[in-house]
RNA sequence: GGGGGUGUAGCCCAAUCGGCAGAGGCAGGACGCUUAAAACGUCCCCAGUGAGGGUUCGAGUCCCUCCGCCCCCA
C-alpha cells in the first residue's frame, strides 16, 4: 500500500522521542496530581500477541489521555516471570529456566515497544529477580510470625509413577497422568497456607463498594460462597455408640421434618464406630474408590445411576431430633470433608442431589414444602408452606429457619454458624522456577525463617532438570542441607517454592517504590500512588489474581508492612473481552496466533491500534476473521487521511471574518471534542474512532469545497483538534504530524487536552418530530431550546399533522421537545 | 445443573434518560479522475432489531417465556 509516509521511520522516532523525552516518567514528588493506570504483568510467553496488544493499546490510550488532562501518570511495566513453562521447557531442552525466561522477556518487551505503548521503564519489575525474590520473602516471613502463613496436611495430586506433585492442569480429564499415564491419586502432604479466610467477610462486603464490572464481583462472591446455616448434632443410636454424635451443618434447617437420612464424608471419623460387621465390606470398597478421586470428580455429577455406586449403608442410625425418628447413616463420596461438618442431613424431597441419592438407593421422601400446583415429581427446592413439620407447620421457608435455628438453640443441640466456600491459600509449589519459601527445618527448632540479612534464598543455578517431575532442588545437597540459624545444628531446606500467584499479589506495591533497598516499598510513596485508578486485564483473572491480590494487600498493611495505604488495591477494573479465531480462544498453544510484528511491518503500529479501539466494545470478545484484514487495511486507510488533511493542507487559505461554511465547520469541531472526551471517559472507545472518521470526511469536504479555499484560522483549530484528540489513541502519527504543523521539537503529548464551548458544541437547529398517535406524520426544524408550548403550538400548526387530525381534538398532547410532539385521539 | 453476558443490514458494529432504527467501517455495485490500474473522490445497495407475549401515547432499550452463541462456576 502506497502510503504518504514512511510509517515505520516514523513510528521509530518517536518512540525514541518518547523514551528519551522522559515526559511518562513519574516521581513521588511530582506535583501534578497522581493517577496510576496500570494493565496486569504479563507472564513472558515471547513475541506478543494480539491480547497484548489490545491490553496495552486501552492501557496507553489511558496513560496518554489522563497525561494530556494533567495528571503525572505512574505507568509501570514489569514481567510475571516465575511459572512452569520455563520449567518444562527446561526439562525438555536443558536450556536454564533463567536464559530462557530473560530471552522471553526480551521478545515481548520490544514488540510491546514497538507497539509505542509507553512505560516508565526505570521501574520494571521481574518475578525472579533477586531484588524481587527478597522482598518477597521477606514478606512471606512477616505473614509467618503474624500467623498468616502456616503448614497444615492438604491434599495433593501425586503420581505413583513419577513420585512426585502434579499440579491440576497436569492432570488430564480422565484422571490419569499427562507424563506418565499412571492414575492420579489424592495424598496428603504438608504444605505452607496463607490464611485468606481470616479476612473472608470483608473481602466479601468491601465488594460492594469496588467500581469493578458488576460480573467480576458476582463471580468473586460465589467464589468466596458465604452460606449461613446451623450446625447440630444428631445422636448415634445402637451397640456401644451411645453418647456420641453426628455433627451436621445445613442451610435449611426449615426442612429438617424431611430428614430420611444422613451421609458422611468417607473421611469422616465416626465412619468406623458407625459401620456394623455387614456393611464393612461395601463401605471400605467405597473408600478405596474415593481415594484417587478429586473434589471436582466427586462433586460435579450427580444424577441416580451415578449415585447408586458412590454412597453405601453403614448399617448405623442416628436420630433426628425434630422427630425422634431413628435414621440410616451411608456414607458418599460427593460430601466433602472440608466442608462445612464433613455430615449432612438429607432431605430428599427438598434437595437435589439428595433426591437422586434417595431414588437410588431406595429411601424414603418426605416432603415439608407445599410445592406449587402442578409440581409433582423432584426436588422442590423453592419457597413455600411448611407441611408435615410439627411446630414449622404453617411458616414460610424463612420464617421457620429462624424458628427451627432457635428451636435448635434453646434445646442447646446446635448453634448457628456460617460456611464458606473459600478456602486458605495454598501457596506451596513443588517446583524449581519460583520463589523459595525462606525456612528451614531443624530437628531441634522445628520450623525456623532465614535471617532477614541471609536473603534472598536464591535456587541453585548448577541443577539437572530431570522429567521426573520432581523438583530439581530435592536432589541438591548443597541447597538442601543446611545449619540452622538458631542452634546451628544440622537442619534441611525447604524446597517448596511459592505458588506465582504470591508474586503477582504485591507487584503493584512495589512498583511505587522499586528502588527500595531496606523495604519491599516505602510506605509514603506506596500511599500516594495506591490505589491503582484504573487496572486493566483480562477476565480470566477475575478470580484468583484479584482475590489473591486484594487479601494480601490487607496482609502487608496488617503485619505493619503498608501502614496507610487503602486497603482495596484497585479502584476501577476494566476486563477486556478475549479474541477468537475459529470459535475458539486465539492463543498459542492453540497454534492460532496472529503476530502482530507482521502489522508492525506492514500498516504500522498506529493502524493496528487503531483497529483494535475501533473493532468493537473493548469489553466483548472480538472475533478474528477473514474480513480482519481488511479493517486494519482501512484504519491506515483513515490514517492516510488525517496525515493528508493536517500535514498537507490547501496552501490558498483566507484570512478575515469567518463565513457559514467556517462557522459550520468549527461548531463541528467542539462538538468532536466533546464527543471523544465523553466517550473515551466511558470507555467507548470505538464511537470515539467513528466520530473521528466522520469529521474527517467533513474536513476534507471543507478543504475541498469552500469558495475561495479555507479560512486559516479555522481549518487550523479544527486540524490541531483532531490530531489532538487522536494523540492517545494513535500516538505517532499524530505526534509527527503536530510536529509538521507547528515546528521541530512541537510535542502533542505534551499538550493540554483540548475543551469546548458548550454553547457552540450544542445543534443549532434540530429536528423536530410530529406523531399522531405514534405515527410520524411531520418534521419540523427547530431550536434546541424550544419550549414545549412552542413545540406544540408549531407541531399543530402542521399541515399534514391537520390532516392526519381529521378534525378531531386530541385527548393528550405528549410533549418531549425539542425532539418530539404525540397527538393521541 | 446454577450464575452472568450477548443477539440490530451479507459482515463488524452505532443508537448514552423509553422518543425519526443508522454514526463509522468491511464487503459488493455504479460513476468521476486515469492511457490503464492502484490510490483518491462522489453516490448507491442492504435490516425493522433472535422468537413470542406484556407494560406504555411510544420499546432495539423496561418486564415475562423460549431459542442460539460466549464466559464463569459446579
Amino acid at each position: 500500500m502506497g502510503r504518504p509516509y514512511d510509517v515505520q521511520e516514523v513510528e521509530l522516532k518517536w518512540q525514541q522521542r518518547w523514551a528519551d523525552s522522559h515526559l511518562y516518567e513519574i516521581d513521588a514528588d511530582d506535583p501534578r496530581p497522581p493517577q496510576y493506570v496500570l494493565c496486569m504483568y504479563p507472564y513472558p510467553s515471547g513475541s506478543a500477541h494480539q491480547g497484548h496488544v489490545r491490553n496495552y493499546t486501552f492501557g496507553d490510550l489511558f496513560v496518554r489521555h489522563r497525561t494530556m488532562q494533567g495528571f503525572a501518570v505512574l505507568s509501570p511495566f514489569g514481567f510475571d516471570s516465575f511459572g512452569l513453562p520455563a520449567e518444562n521447557a527446561a526439562i525438555r531442552t536443558g536450556e536454564h529456566p533463567r536464559t530462557f525466561t530473560d530471552a522471553r522477556i526480551a521478545e515481548l518487551k520490544a514488540s510491546v515497544k514497538r507497539l509505542g505503548a509507553v512505560y516508565d521503564w526505570r521501574r520494571e519489575i521481574r518475578s525472579h529477580d533477586p531484588s524481587y525474590i527478597r522482598w518477597n520473602q521477606v514478606i512471606f516471613l512477616k505473614l509467618f510470625e503474624a500467623g498468616l502463613a502456616y503448614r497444615a496436611l492438604a491434599p495433593v495430586n501425586w503420581c505413583p509413577g513419577c513420585q512426585t506433585v502434579l499440579a491440576n492442569e497436569q492432570v488430564l480429564a480422565d484422571g490419569t497422568c499427562e507424563r506418565s499415564g499412571d492414575v492420579v491419586v489424592q495424598r496428603e502432604l504438608e504444605q505452607w497456607f496463607f490464611r485468606t479466610t481470616t479476612y473472608v467477610d470483608e473481602l466479601l462486603d468491601a465488594l460492594d463498594e469496588l467500581d469493578w464490572p458488576e460480573r467480576v464481583k458476582t463471580m468473586q462472591r460465589n467464589w468466596i460462597g458465604r452460606s449461613e446455616g446451623v450446625e447440630f448434632d444428631l445422636q448415634v443410636v445402637g451397640g456401644q455408640s451411645d453418647g456420641l454424635v453426628l455433627r451436621v451443618f445445613t442451610t435449611r434447617p426449615d426442612t429438617s421434618f424431611g430428614m430420611t437420612y444422613a451421609v458422611v464424608a468417607p473421611e469422616h471419623p465416626l465412619v468406623d464406630v458407625l459401620t456394623t460387621p455387614e456393611q464393612r465390606t461395601e463401605v471400605e470398597n467405597l473408600r478405596t474408590s474415593t481415594a484417587g478421586k478429586s473434589e471436582l470428580d466427586r462433586t460435579s455429577e450427580h444424577g441416580a445411576e451415578v449415585l447408586a455406586k458412590r454412597g453405601a449403608f453403614t448399617g448405623g442410625h442416628v436420630v433426628n431430633p425434630f422427630n425422634g425418628k431413628a435414621i440410616p447413616v451411608f456414607v458418599a463420596d460427593y460430601v466433602l470433608m472440608r466442608y462445612g461438618t464433613g455430615a449432612i442431613m438429607a432431605v430428599p424431597a427438598e434437595d437435589e442431589r439428595d433426591w437422586d441419592f434417595a431414588q437410588a438407593h431406595h429411601l424414603p421422601i418426605d416432603r415439608t414444602t407445599q410445592p406449587p400446583d402442578g409440581f409433582d415429581d423432584g426436588a422442590w427446592t423453592g419457597d413455600g408452606v411448611k407441611i408435615n413439620s410439627g411446630f414449622l407447620d404453617g411458616l414460610d421457608v424463612g420464617a421457620a429457619k429462624e424458628r427451627a435455628i432457635a428451636w435448635l438453640e434453646e434445646q442447646g443441640i446446635g448453634r448457628r454458624t456460617v460456611n464458606y466456600r473459600l478456602r486458605d491459600w495454598l501457596v506451596s509449589r513443588q517446583r524449581y522456577w519460583g520463589c523459595p519459601i525462606p525456612v528451614v527445618f531443624c530437628p531441634v527448632d522445628g520450623i525456623v525463617g532465614v535471617p532477614e540479612d541471609q536473603l534472598p534464598v536464591l535456587a541453585p543455578d548448577d541443577v539437572e532438570f530431570l522429567p521426573t517431575g520432581e523438583s530439581p532442588l530435592k536432589r541438591h545437597p548443597g541447597f538442601l542441607h543446611v545449619t540452622c540459624p538458631k542452634c546451628g545444628g544440622p537442619a534441611e531446606r525447604e524446597t517448596d517454592t511459592m505458588d506465582t500467584f504470591v508474586d503477582s499479589s504485591w507487584y503493584f506495591l512495589r512498583f511505587c517504590d522499586p528502588w527500595s533497598n531496606d523495604q519491599a516499598f516505602d510506605p509514603e510513596k506506596a500511599r500516594h500512588f495506591m490505589p491503582v485508578d484504573q487496572y486493566i486485564g483480562g477476565i480470566e483473572h477475575a478470580i484468583l489474581h484479584l482475590l489473591y491480590a486484594r487479601f494480601y494487600t490487607r496482609a502487608l498493611i496488617d503485619v505493619g508492612l503498608a501502614p496507610g495505604v487503602e486497603r482495596e488495591p484497585f479502584k476501577r477494573l476494566f476486563t477486556q473481552g478475549m479474541i477468537r479465531m475459529d470459535g475458539k480462544k486465539m492463543s498459542k498453544s492453540r497454534g492460532n496466533l496472529v503476530t502482530p510484528s507482521r502489522y508492525f511491518d506492514t500498516v504500522g503500529a498506529d493502524a493496528l491500534r487503531l483497529f483494535h479501539l475501533f473493532a468493537g466494545p473493548p469489553g466483548d470478545n472480538m472475533d478474528w476473521t477473514d474480513q480482519t484484514e481488511n479493517v486494519i487495511d482501512g484504519c491506515g486507510r483513515f490514517l492516510d487521511r488525517v496525515w493528508r488533511l493536517t500535514v498537507e493542507p490547501p496552501t490558498d487559505c483566507r484570512q478575515g471574518e469567518p463565513s457559514t461554511e467556517d462557522v459550520a465547520i468549527t461548531r463541528a469541531t467542539h462538538q468532536l471534542i466533546a464527543k471523544v472526551s465523553d466517550d473515551l471517559e466511558r470507555w467507548s472507545f470505538n464511537t470515539s474512532v467513528a466520530a473521528c472518521m466522520e469529521f474527517s470526511h467533513l474536513l476534507q469536504r471543507y478543504q475541498r469545497e469552500s469558495p475561495q479555499g479555507p479560512h486559516r484560522e479555522t481549518n487550523d483549530f479544527a486540524s490541531d483538534a483532531l490530531l489532538l484528540l487522536l494523540a492517545p489513541l494513535v500516538p505517532h502519527i499524530a505526534a509527527e504530524a503536530w510536529e509538521r504543523r507547528h515546528g521541530e521539537g512541537a510535542m502533542v503529548h505534551a499538550e493540554t487536552w483540548p475543551s469546548f464551548d458548550a454553547d457552540l458544541a450544542r445543534a443549532e437547529r434540530v429536528t423536530m418530530v410530529v406523531q399522531v398517535n405514534g405515527k410520524v406524520r411531520d418534521r419540523i426544524e427547530v431550536s434546541p431550546d424550544i419550549t414545549e408550548e412552542a413545540a406544540v403550538a408549531l407541531a399543530a400548526a402542521s399541515e399534514r399533522v391537520a390532516g392526519a387530525l381529521g378534525g378531531t381534538e386530541p385527548a393528550r398532547v405528549v410533549a418531549r421537545p425539542p425532539r418530539l410532539v404525540n397527538f393521541v385521539t
